[in-house]
Order: structure tokens, then C-alpha cells, then sequence
DNA sequence: AACTATTTATAAGA
DNA sequence: TTCTTATAAATAGTT
């Protein structure tokens, strides 16, 4: 279609990797971009249900293949933001539903709770929801001290440890991110450099151009001769 | 990460490039093997649960990178061959399996129900549990996302800074309390040092005492003394 | 729907 | 368990 590549395309890796080690500023607008996007709500209507789709049927296969390698149960229930329902399961829905239902009420007394009624249900989800809200309210208690400045007294100290790896490295996160923000920024600035050394060629051969026209006037003035 | 192939693109890649043209069968243990594998339930023990809980979480993220791109519903529930149960919803999991019940328009799971007020009052109350794991949710939503490994991306530099001078903050006081506790632990070494050395010349002198009355003893046994 | 440059996931090894 | 790394797989933007 558009190249010569298409001649051999069993080369096509290979080829491909040659362009590893040259650098790209000057071939890095040829190809179309496909980018690295962020996870966030996709505004545009189209896009938002080509790529639903397209995830959809990843995840399906990925589920499959969890199903297959390690000899998993799975049941998976998405809507589409149109309220369409799509289903996979390897056994089925309605099964792996009620053996949630039962590994959620299990009593390692009671042999066979067979069909565990929907107060005992949604109790036992009441009590799970306590309890993450405790583990929220204590997550935010704690980002609160931490940030806002409060002591740490009556942290144990293996939390302590584990609170301090995770910073740095959200520490080293944020330095790569900045980083690479820095490296935008050069590229920005050189792009404009460019730009405005080409603008300067321009003009320059612009006024150049006027010197010569000039001096033309004034050696031959009101003149259309040589 | 794809930068470090530039130490030797030149190698590795003709070398791949070569292997198109040739068999294999010289060169192909070369590398440690990170190859394709079939779908097929994985025999090894160990290695199957190692992908389990690798694709599982594969599973989990791509899932919530559907709800959070495509604005779409999903529950997913995975039992392990062990039979333990994993579970993932952007809202909850009791939640959209009813609405995939209700979607369904016949999936009752119970026949009869036993007891519809105390079932309404829980569900009740899940429903406002459900509410506040929600804003809690939302509220610790930068920090779990900077904890939890969720990437930068879109946060302006200005953001970045002042979080990573927070972070850095909130390190400096992490190992601060730590020395703390060290010292602590070591003050308490200390007194406890202090006791036993007492406890010790009390037990020295105590001793000596004894000796000194068995002494007296042996030179003048059978009286009383003075 | 098909294509492909990139990004992401992950199998194996350390 | 966590990290690394080579490779396979998924997928975003186009056509």
C-alpha cells in the first residue's frame, strides 16, 4: 500500500528493528500514531464503543484463557454504558453465581446450605461493606496524617517499613514523570527552534531579495532595462 | 524499558533476522525461554498457580480499565482450581448480579422468599453501605492511586512537584519515627540492662553473704557465734 | 473489518 | 515473593 516493505513481509520484524537504533527525529512523523492513552472516560461516543467492544472481547479471552491454563471457575457480567449485557462463563452464569452466593454464606458447620435465603445475604454484604468502610475510613485517616503533617505515633513498625517503600516508590514514579515531562518540554522547545530558524531563512532571503530589487531601482531608475 | 535493547540492537536482532532463513535448531536455546504457550490446562503444579495469580490480576486490571474507558458495568468472579473465590466489580458484585437477574428477567434465585422485610432492611442498608464505600472511595482516590501504582499521567507538573515534596516529607517523618521506635527499643534495652545488672550485684552480694556464713560456720561449728 | 506501530501482558529466570 | 527481560498479545488510531 503505501511502501515497498510489503514485498517481503516475513522481514518485516527484522526490518522493523534496524529502526531501534537510529534515532527517530527525523523519520518520527511517517508513520500514523498509535499511543499510549490514559484510563479515563473516553468523551467521544464512537471511540468509547469501538473500544468497548474491542475490550470486551479481550477480556473474554483472557477470562477463557484463565479458564483453560489454570483450571479456574469464571463468571464475567459487563453492561455496555447502553445497558447491553454481555456474558461469559466456562460453566455457567447462573452456576458460579450461586457457588459465589455459597462460598460467601459458607458455615464450616453446615454441611449443605442449599439455597441461603436474601436476608442472609444481604447481611453478610452489609457486614463485608463495614468493613470496608472501616479499612476506607483508616486508609483515609492515614493519608491525612501523612500529608497534612500529623504524627505517626501507634503505627506498628512493619507498617511503618511498608508505608515507606511504598512512597519512594511513588517518589520514583513521580521523578520518571517529571522526567519525562522534561524531555517533552526540550522537544517542544526544539520543534520551535526550528520553526523559527526556518521563518528566519525566510525572511532574510525575503530582505535580501529587497536589497537586490533595490539596488536594481537605483541603478537603472524608472528604467524596465537589464 | 524498550530503550534497553539499544545496547545491542545490532546482535540480537540479525541474529533473529538470520534465524528466519536458517533452522533453529543450533541457536534456539541461546536465549532464556520466554515463549508462546498453548492454551492448555498447565500441568506444573506450581507454575499454574503462578499464572493463575498473574492472569487473574491481568484480568482484574483490564476489567476495571473497561468500566473506568467505556463507562460500562462489570462483575467478574473467579474461584481458583483451589477453590477460593475472587472477586471484581466497579460497583458491586451483589449489585450487578442483580441487574444482570433483572436483565435477565428470570433468573430468581430463590423460589420463595422467606423473609422479605428483613431482607428489604439489609438490602437497605447495603444500599447506603454501598453509597459511602462509594465517596470514601472517591475521597482516597489520589492517594490510592498514587499508592497503589496507578500512572501519573495528566497530572501537571506543578501537581508532581508539590506531591513528591509531600512524599518526600511524609518519608523524612516515616524514618524519623522509626529512629524513634529504635531509640525507644534501645532505651528500653538499656533500663532493662540496668535491672539485670542490679538484679545481679543483689545476687553477688547475696552469694558473698552465703559464703561468708558458711565460712563462719566452718570455723566454729556447732555454736552459735558470738 | 483490516492493518500496524506501540503499548501492555506475561513466561521464564534470577 | 518481587524484579528483570525477551517475547507474545492487545490495542489505538488509521484506512
Amino acid at each position: 500500500m503505501e511502501n515497498s516493505e510489503n514485498i517481503e513481509p516475513d522481514f518485516h520484524h527484522s526490518e522493523k528493528s534496524i529502526s531501534f537504533q537510529n534515532d527517530c527525529s527525523l523519520s518520527s512523523q511517517k508513520k500514523p500514531g498509535k499511543e499510549k492513552i490514559e484510563i479515563k472516560r473516553i468523551e467521544n461516543k464512537k471511540n468509547r464503543q469501538v473500544t468497548f467492544c474491542k475490550r470486551r472481547d479481550g477480556l473474554f479471552k483472557k477470562a477463557y484463557e484463565l479458564c483453560i491454563l489454570s483450571d479456574a471457575e469464571v463468571a464475567l457480567i459487563i453492561f455496555s454504558s447502553g445497558g447491553r449485557v454481555y456474558e461469559y462463563a466456562n460453566n455457567s452464569v447462573r452456576g458460579t453465581i450461586d457457588r459465589y452466593k455459597k462460598s460467601c454464606l459458607d458455615l464450616p458447620s453446615n454441611g449443605s446450605v442449599a439455597e441461603p435465603n436474601a436476608a442472609q445475604f444481604y447481611q453478610h454484604e452489609a457486614t463485608k461493606l463495614r468493613e470496608q468502610v472501616a479499612y476506607l475510613q483508616n486508609q483515609n485517616r492515614q493519608f491525612y496524617r501523612i500529608i497534612m503533617g500529623e504524627p505517626l505515633t501507634s503505627m506498628p513498625g512493619k507498617d511503618l517499613q511498608n508505608l515507606e517503600s511504598k512512597l519512594e516508590k511513588a517518589i520514583s514514579k513521580i521523578r520518571a514523570r517529571k522526567i519525562e515531562l522534561l524531555f517533552g518540554e526540550i522537544e517542544r522547545m526544539q520543534k520551535r527552534e526550528l520553526e523559527l530558524h526556518n521563518s528566519n531563512q525566510f525572511l532574510r532571503a525575503k530582505i535580501d531579495e529587497n536589497k537586490r530589487a533595490q539596488q536594481h531601482m537605483s541603478f537603472t531608475p524608472g528604467s524596465s532595462g537589464y
